[in-house]
DNA sequence: CATAATCTGTAATGCTATAACGTCCGCTAC
DNA sequence: GTAGCGGACGTTATAGCATTACAGATTATG
């Protein structure tokens, strides 16, 4: 039943099912539900949460019901996994980015954590990747991935605290 | 008494001590007891088990006696925690590098964790941490502190899955 | 159909971290 | 000196995150 989630949300589900296809990867209804999960949230979202809006539908998943999921996601790089948060985004690329077959589909990202509004944002910039690389290859080391996730201020939380000092 | 750890790890304590003084914080018994637990691993070790080897000598210690002695060290910049091992690994430069005063003494550090051996390596990259922050600010991101870990293989073992490439 | 491989259900457990409260100790002010 | 204060630590309980282990169901394949 198509409609469970937003448009745009079946929009990126469809074209990941797509991706998976060309993989030889299935996603499944329940992967393709706990991706629907994930893609609809408004932030970063815990295991355990989407654990209870997955029992909404789906009654007596537990646990192991979403890890399994969650993992398969990740190695398809459909999702990514914020550390710092012990919690999971969406990865758009992911869901719209065809690869190559048999290889590993993690994508060099970088996140921005706000520490005032809790806001995350997505980055995928070719350059921090590139020097983080070139660094390690100094030091003899040959990264297949990487965790890079900033804290501080967004733009409209620097700016209304400059507004209200104290704030 | 001095002594319980390598010499090598005494004396880093007492420059830690020292280094805490001119902060006007306290790097009390239990704090020292535990920054040495974490120098003198040979990896980046989990609170737990800390927490165990504490207990050696140090009955009745519990999570929150680890856990608040880990908060004051990470402040303090005498340690780093990896986020993707959950585990805790000491500041070198931390140990040693005096500051200005009352200033949050977070170090900008980079982590390499080989896949094959599990040996974490620290870098301190300027160029790392100055491009990643380049990149926020064009997203008006102002960054106040950040995780950057990669995984990959340490010269070590990419020479010797070289040798037996199916190893 | 037989078989293997993969996916999912289910129960239990383990690991990581914090909350909430009380006590002790050292410091300062009176 | 002692009352009051704040920081550090003890203690118990609980919250939150993730995995193990095994069984049943489903699907692909010879």
């Amino acid at each position: 039943m198509a409609g469970e989630f937003s448009r745009r949300t079946e929009g990126l589900l469809d074209q990941a099912e797509t991706v998976c296809e060309h993989r030889g990867a299935k996603l499944t209804e329940l992967r393709r539900h706990v991706l629907g999960l994930v893609l609809d949230a408004a932030a970063p979202t815990g295991a355990y949460e989407l654990l209870d809006r997955l029992r909404q539908s789906r009654r007596g998943a537990a646990p192991p019901t979403v890890y399994r999921a969650l993992d398969f996601l990740l190695e398809q790089g459909l999702i990514h996994r914020v550390e710092r948060l012990s919690s999971f985004v969406g990865c758009v690329a992911g869901c719209t980015t065809g690869h190559g077959e048999g290889e590993s589909h993690t994508h060099a990202a970088q996140f921005l954590i706000c520490r005032q509004c809790g806001k995350v944002t997505e980055m995928q910039d070719a350059d921090v990747t590139a020097v983080l690389a070139r660094a390690a290859k100094e030091a003899g080391f040959s990264i297949s991935g990487a965790t890079i996730e900033a804290e501080g201020l967004c733009g409209a939380c620097r700016s209304a605290s400059a507004r209200r000092p104290a704030g």
